[in-house]
DNA sequence: TTGTAGGCGTTATCAG
DNA sequence: CTGATAACGCCTACAA
């Protein structure tokens, strides 16, 4: 490995100023500017990040909390993260909680362990935790009072697919919610009660966990008294539409049925998904801006970003 | 931040006392390891890993390569390696390469200024580019001569698709092949022709690019030739049957589609598709095992792992 | 403008 | 068994 020290003895400086010059910071002459860089470039000098962050107390590594990256939801938000954080030198490290506290407090210690630049999470107790640790933090589809956050622009994503519903002719509604512990969820069954109380038009709201533990024939006279599901992400819609086509009730004839998230896959299912597109990729790489703007100590303000109707087939 | 130092006061003995009994490395007194013991969970002291890493000249990070975390086949493999890796006591930077030498090249030089343990990749020219480090370099889904490596049953998959297909009554068969910079791909086509081979049915090969490049209408006589097509992947068989679909071709009483990696979604597209299962969340659990073992010095071999038909309705 | 020296938190090599 | 002390590679006062 190539040090800084190689670096001296080959332009005949201290490893100080060496260190100057490649950080451009403090004074150096021109000439021996030139003579570091080019030993630098010679010797195809590499600085140890590890002794950097040693020394600084902080790693170019930021930690990244997902519930689990086998989500369909999160590879292209984590993807965006990536490439945002390579951009300006950083790396990333991902932690899969499984929305467990415990799991989630063991990578926040890893983190610290690490000297981490900062974390962004899309899981929920972390704002609890962090408490006690100064690291900046940026909360992903997640807001919590007195933490910077970005998210999709949950409500208007709930009201675009109740609107949607209604145009189709929907005559009575199902909000199927999902988890609660998550405010992106919650606003997003706000958004679209909103609409359809402002419309007049009938609806119930239930727990996607409740409707899973329905027996199938239960379940099946449940959904046929609606006209019109609204699922809280692409991934339950499916599930949905896997039931609806085993039990052999039409979509949309029957029922129709609306999303969230506008998976790669959606456009695959039968029918093709109706479904809320919620940037995905640009929510990370935004996330990873806010975070580093945190660190530069700059004012940053909580992001909502806009999201989109994709009509397909299943309404 | 609460270091050995603070230790070494708290319980009246050196760091290096304290180093020793943390790391049961060397001798120390029944009541000197208490002492210190006690005084660490008092604290509550977590190591630095970033000083380790330095004094060490190794992490506990290891380094992962994939062309893309978006392509849906690698979430799997991806949380694999970072269980595996957490029990460990690991973690894992992901590089995402988009099948571009020049990425991962850039990444292998971070890997290295992370003093990283070593490096899983799932991506093609690390080979090259590695032989100057001596890092463990465990590939994943793609075998290379001198280099340990770990992948499903790629020929016997290609092979079950070829007889499913065959026993399916399908008269001639399109094997559609993957990029061939991929051994996986080459060997999944090597086994499904060689089955068809075998039972004398017909067939052609063709890269999915090249179809992916035909006019609609041409595609489409083309395809029509056939009653059976060998997806190299997943994704790939989503895109042919969404074609099928538009051309209005049945599936599977015109044309029987069968797939590669068993995702998760592939149960939810129209029809449902049949498919070879790879153990993808194994896969990466292994590989990173087989890095550890590689990194300990152990002899270790290339693993081949099984794969087995998942019959669904698209045949 | 440049060099010396101390320190970041650990581990490891010596003596004692 | 235990304690100084020197690294690991880099940055940064402080001197010169």
């Amino acid at each position: 490995m190539v040090t800084i020290k190689d670096l001296a003895k080959e332009s005949c400086v201290s490893v100080a100023t060496v260190s100057r010059v490649l950080n451009s910071s403090g004074y150096a002459s021109r000439d021996v500017k030139r003579r570091v860089l080019e030993a630098a470039a010679k010797l195809d000098y590499k600085p140890n990040e590890v002794a950097r962050a040693l020394n600084t107390s902080r790693s170019n590594i930021v930690g990244v909390l997902v519930p689990d990256i086998t989500n369909p939801y999160f590879p292209k938000v984590i993807r965006g993260i990536e490439d945002a954080a390579i951009r300006n030198n950083y790396r990333v490290i991902i932690g899969n909680t499984d929305h467990d506290a415990e799991k989630e407090m063991k990578y926040l210690e890893i983190f610290r362990q690490n000297n981490c630049a900062g974390i962004i999470s899309a899981t929920w107790s972390v704002s609890r935790e962090h408490r006690a640790d100064s690291r900046p933090l940026v909360l992903l589809d997640r807001v919590v009072e007195n933490h910077i956050s970005i998210e999709s622009d949950n409500l208007k994503g709930g009201r675009l697919q109740a609107e949607h519903l209604i145009e189709s002719g929907a005559d009575k509604v199902l909000v199927v919610k999902g988890s609660s512990d998550y405010s992106s969820f919650n606003n997003r069954a706000l958004g679209a009660e909103e609409s359809l109380k402002a419309h007049k038009t009938g609806y119930d709201t239930l727990p996607y966990a409740h409707l899973e533990q329905m027996p199938d024939e239960a379940r099946e006279n449940f959904m046929l008294k609606f006209g019109g599901i609204i699922c809280p992400n692409d991934v339950t819609a499916c599930k949905v539409l896997k039931f609806l086509a085993t039990r052999n009730i039409p979509v949309p004839g029957r029922v129709k049925v609306v999303g969230y998230d506008n998976l790669d896959f959606s456009e695959y299912v039968h029918p093709g998904l109706t479904t809320i597109e919620q940037p995905a990729y640009d929510l990370g790489s935004n996330a990873f801006d806010l975070l580093m703007a945190l660190a530069a100590g700059e004012a940053v303000e909580s992001r909502i970003m806009d999201v989109k109707l994709i009509r397909r087939q299943s309404t």
